[in-house]
Formats: C-alpha cells, sequence, structure tokens
DNA sequence: AACGAATGGCGCC
DNA sequence: TGGCGCCCCTTCGT
C-alpha cells in the first residue's frame, strides 16, 4: 500500500496544541493540518489515549479555528494501532522473538499479495523459514528438452554436502565498521581476507585466533570487491566507493593504485565515481571494474594502465554492482547491476549494448556469478527476493531455470546479500546466502545462513548461532576446506563441521573468550581478558568450551538428511 | 537511553 | 528528468 493509500484510509486526527494563536490563511491552514496529521501518524506510543479527530463531515474547514471557535471537537480513545498502516484492529512488529507482518501489506517473502510471510507457501515449513519455489514451468517441448538434459548433467548421485555447522572461532571488533567482502587465500588455507565499509583491508590466520593485521591506508572507503592475482597469491586487487583500484603486497601492505576515477577529489556527489563490481581475466592480464554510473573499466596489469576506453555496459547512470569472468571461457563476462539487469559480454567485442544475453529480473541484482567448475551456469540475487538459475549451455537465458524465493531484500544499512558457489562442490548444486528475515529460537531472533541446492531448490541447512544476533549478509565458502567465513556487522566469524572443530579443539589449548554480546558478559574459561592489551579487540570461542558454559543445546540447525526434520508441518 | 546518521532504492509528482 | 519522502524484521555512536 502507498503511503498516501494508507493515509487516505487513515481518519484525519489532530492534536490540539497551545501554541495556535496566531491568524493564518487558508493555505497555512493546510499545512497546519498537514502537519498535525504527521504528528500523529509518527506516533509509535499505541497507549496514546486521548486525541481529537475532526470528523469528514466537517468539510475540511479548520478544526484549529474550531476548537478556538469552541466547538468541542470528537475525543476517541485510540489504541493498539498497527505501526505500518497506522489501522486499528491488528498490529505489527515483533511479538517476542517473532515479526508479525501487517496484514494490509504484501507478503514481506515472497511479495504477492493476499498473506504475510507467516502463512507465506514459500515458508510452509516455519521451523525451516524459507521453503524454495517450485520450477517454474512453461510446460512446452522446449522446456522438456531443457529440463531432460540438464537431468542428464546433475550427477544422479551427489556427494553429501558437509555443512559447516558449529562457530569455531570468532574476532569481534576486528573491523570498526561492518564487513563488506571477504576472500579465502588461494594457497593458504587458514587466512581469510576481509574488506569493511571504512575501506580497510584484513588479513586473518584464523587457524592461529589473534594473528591478523589490517591495512587501513589502502582505500578510505567501501572495499566492495577484492580478488588475489592468479599470478602472485601474495598480492590482491581490490576496488573500493573511492573510485580506485589497489593492488597490494600482503607481506608489507605497501599498496599501489593502479586506477582513480576521481582524480581531482571531491567534487560533489554527484560527479563522484565509486567501484563495485570486479573480477580478474588471468589470460588477458586484465583487471575488470565496473562503476556507478554503469561503465566498464578495463586495466592492464602488466603495464599497470587502463586499457581503451570505459564502456558502458548497464544503463547509464546505473551502478554495476558485480563482474565474473567465466571459469572456462574467461573472455565470457557476466555483469549485474541496479538496472535490474544481468548481462553476458565477449570482452573481445565489447561495445555499448553488444552484450550476448541480458538476464532480467525484477528488481536490482545484487550478484550474478558463474558455475565455478563448468561454468554452464549462472545463480542471481535480485533484492526482489528471489534468487535464479540459469542455464547458458542451451542459450535459454530469456527465462531461469528456477526462482528460489528467500528473504535477503534490505539492502539499506547492509552489505547486500549474495548467493555464493560451493566451488568444491562437483555437482555445482550448492550455494551459500545469508537470511535476512529472522527466526524466533527459544526466544531470540537469530538470522540463519542459509545453504540451499539450486538443483532442486531445496534448503540443504540453516546456520545460526546464539551469540550471533546480527544478520550475515557476507559469506564465503572455502574453496577446499569444509569451512564457511561469515561476515556479520562488525565481525568475523569461521564455521566447520562440529566433529573437525573438537579435533582443532584438542589441539589448541589456547585461552578461550567468548562474547555474550546481549549481556556484555563474556564467558568461555572464566578468565577476563580485558587487560590482555595485545588481544583485547579479539574475542574467540571454540564449540566446546561454549557448551561446557551455560548455554542452551546447540543451537545450529544443520543437516544433510532432512528427511527426518521436516515433520512438523501440519 | 533516546536519537540521529548512514549515502540505498523506489515510486510519486 | 529530478527531487523528495518513504521504507520501517539495521547498527553504531553520541
Amino acid at each position: 500500500m502507498t503511503a498516501r493509500a494508507r493515509r487516505a484510509l487513515f481518519p484525519e486526527v489532530i492534536i490540539e496544541r497551545d501554541t495556535d494563536t496566531e491568524e493564518s490563511s487558508d493555505e497555512e491552514e493546510e499545512e497546519e493540518e498537514e502537519e498535525v496529521e504527521n504528528d500523529v501518524v509518527e506516533m509509535d506510543d499505541p497507549e496514546v489515549e486521548e486525541v481529537k479527530v475532526k470528523g469528514k463531515e466537517d468539510g475540511g474547514s479548520s478544526t484549529a479555528i474550531n476548537i478556538k471557535k469552541g466547538k468541542s471537537p470528537i475525543t476517541i480513545s485510540l489504541k493498539k494501532v498497527c505501526k505500518v498502516c497506522k489501522k486499528t484492529g491488528h498490529q505489527a512488529g515483533f511479538q517476542g522473538a517473532t515479526y508479525i507482518d501487517c496484514p494490509m501489506k504484501p507478503c514481506f517473502l515472497c511479495k504477492l499479495p493476499g498473506h504475510t510471510t507467516v502463512n507465506c507457501p514459500h515458508r510452509a515449513a516455519m521451523e525451516f523459514g524459507v521453503i524454495p519455489a517450485s520450477r517454474k514451468r512453461t510446460l512446452n517441448s522446449l522446456d522438456y528438452v531443457f529440463e531432460r538434459q540438464m537431468r542428464h548433467k546433475v550427477p544422479s548421485i551427489k556427494p553429501a554436502f558437509v555443512i559447516p555447522d558449529e562457530v569455531n572461532c570468532a574476532v569481534i571488533r576486528y573491523h570498526s565498521r561492518r564487513v563488506t567482502c571477504l576472500e579465502f587465500h588461494p594457497t593458504n588455507n587458514n587466512i581469510l581476507l576481509s574488506g569493511d565499509k571504512k575501506g580497510q583491508l584484513g588479513v586473518w590466520d584464523f587457524s592461529k585466533v589473534y594473528e591478523k593485521t589490517v591495512y587501513g591506508n589502502i582505500h578510505s572507503c567501501l572495499l566492495n570487491n577484492m580478488k588475489f592475482s592468479p599470478a602472485n597469491d601474495g598480492t590482491v586487487y581490490a576496488a573500493s566507493s573511492d573510485g580506485t583500484v589497489s593492488c597490494t603486497d600482503l607481506e608489507t601492505g605497501l599498496s599501489t593504485s593502479l586506477m582513480d576515477l576521481n582524480p581531482n577529489g571531491w567534487q560533489g556527489g554527484n560527479s563522484w565515481r565509486m567501484l563495485y563490481g570486479m573480477d580478474l581475466n588471468a589470460e588477458k592480464g586484465l583487471v575488470l571494474v565496473a562503476d556507478n554510473f554503469g561503465f566498464l573499466h578495463l586495466v592492464d596489469v602488466r603495464s599497470n594502465s587502463k586499457k581503451g576506453d570505459s564502456i558502458l555496459i548497464h544503463k547509464k547512470g546505473t551502478k554495476v554492482v558485480g563482474l565474473h569472468c567465466n571459469p572456462v571461457q574467461p573472455d565470457l563476462l557476466l555483469s549485474c547491476g541496479n538496472d535490474h539487469f544481468a548481462r553476458i559480454w565477449d570482452i573481445r567485442r565489447l561495445e555499448v549494448e553488444s552484450s550476448l544475453h541480458g538476464l532480467p529480473h525484477s528488481r536490482v541484482v545484487n550478484s550474478a556469478y558463474f558455475s565455478p567448475l563448468s561454468g554452464s551456469k549462472i545463480v542471481t540475487t535480485s533484492i526482489d527476493n528471489r534468487i535464479r538459475v540459469w542455464d547458458s549451455i542451451f542459450g535459454n537465458l530469456d527465462t531461469p531455470s528456477r526462482e528460489i524465493v528467500h528473504s535477503h531484500d534490505f539492502n539499506r544499512h547492509l552489505t547486500p546479500f549474495r548467493a555464493e558457489w560451493d566451488t568444491k562442490d562437483p555437482s555445482e548444486s550448492l550455494v551459500v546466502i545469508g537470511r535476512y528475515i529472522s527466526e524466533n529460537y527459544n526466544g531470540a531472533a537469530l538470522h540463519p545462513i542459509d545453504f540451499i541446492d539450486i538443483s532442486t531448490g531445496q534448503l540443504i541447512a540453516e546456520v545460526m548461532d546464539p551469540n550471533i544476533t546480527t544478520i550475515s549478509p557476507v559469506n564465503k565458502l572455502h574453496p577446499r576446506d569444509d569451512v564457511l567465513a561469515s561476515g556479520s556487522s562488525r565481525s568475523l566469524f569461521i564455521w566447520r563441521p562440529k566433529e573437525k572443530s573438537e579435533i582443532v579443539q584438542e589441539k589448541d589449548e589456547r585461552k578461550i573468550i567468548v562474547c555474550d554480546r546481549k549481556n556484555n558478559k563474556k564467558f568461555g574459561d572464566g578468565s577476563d581478558n580485558d587487560d590482555d592489551s595485545g588481544h583485547d579487540d579479539i574475542l574467540s570461542k571454540k564449540g566446546k568450551n561454549l557448551k561446557s558454559k551455560s548455554r542452551k543445546p546447540n543451537l545450529v540447525i544443520a543437516s544433510c538428511s532432512s528427511s527426518s526434520k521436516k515433520k512438523k508441518k501440519s
């Protein structure tokens, strides 16, 4: 419902004011009415009892004057007003840890009218939150062939997914602002790189919890994307909203700027260029970056110079948020952005409007990635609350082969959610993505991280921890190990399968501290490490220590065999 | 502890 | 086309 419609439905209500003394023209009176009405509309307190309502039959004359003239306004008591639509009779908002939708609004999850999130068919089983949509069928012969061909491609026996299901260690206040991107080291299994909203680059050896480095002088604002150099795994490229592409040596922290789109500094917000999407083309030695005006820029790594002209690849003036080169054919480039499209390009023939395919979405596309091994599939995440799977083999890119309803529509103030492939999965079917909508777990509203099989649409696992009360939009699966890294607000988390983390615990006698952020208490081995000046910004934990203390049963709800779990649906 | 700010997208006028 | 208000399941700092 639009704001206007809501306002129209709401009775005209004003509050008597004692400052209303001066004479006013009709125009000003209207203004005053508007202002007063807004005062009421903005009231959050449902307990407000005494307000004076101007009846519709008043004919629009000023009630302020009526009051002055002594006409007693109608007095009613407004109890329980829905804070979303301002109507009475229902309430929206959190009740405990469960959010109740306003019934006047479309479903918050699937965006369709007629029901609320609680009753959404895509959320039939409450304890699992999100049930994927069935494949959109067109029921024509091409579709049938397409389906059959795809089935052939997908191995009939898939390896069991190993779902990291326990927080192995966590670093709190590693970054001073929210985490924007994560990247595992290409050869060193224990190194995780993280970028944040301030432009800082973190390097963390999560096998030795305290070993971390933060480089704060590479970028001045949002570090949107980074990639390791294929030629040198000690070098990382990064694209930032400060308009520069950096090349950083991880050992020394020395950084060079490959490109600066704002050479003249700040000339106002309308001209400031920001870089979002980035990828590398190893064959050609190129860094590809895209900006918030719809342009793609190529930088030659060897000569450190811009190559060719910038090319408009999305609607002029719109942000290009993602770039990805095809793993098999690196000349194939996938881009996505705020013009509601993902597009496939041949970088050997880059011209305006020369894209090979345009993948339409109903809203902004947060990410688009080729499948990691064959490069034949594409997964896109759009803020219309849908993960889409596209198949490029048969060129049928007009419609997605699958749409999975999944709650991640909340771009403001959060790093955009992106479905990320598990590059270890030979069947190219597992993706991980954080969930925006919360689950009520024992009275706590938690935001799980979902593992989804995109070949079936099934929710394989949802991972959460009572100590992580913030939303986790940034997630990355380890390229070789069964490890998940999550960025949640300013914190980083490493998840492993339970067995593995227990082995690590036996080896590791390190003092472990867990921060219970809700109660602002630390627990773990009982000692306080606040005075541990070297590490006071690090709060880490291992699952076993956590469990031995007063914690609820292991919260992590993760399973490969979901058959036994989906029984409560009624 | 209440509040403002963050620079995000969209629909409306 | 651009400016503005709304969205209203955020998070942090003051």
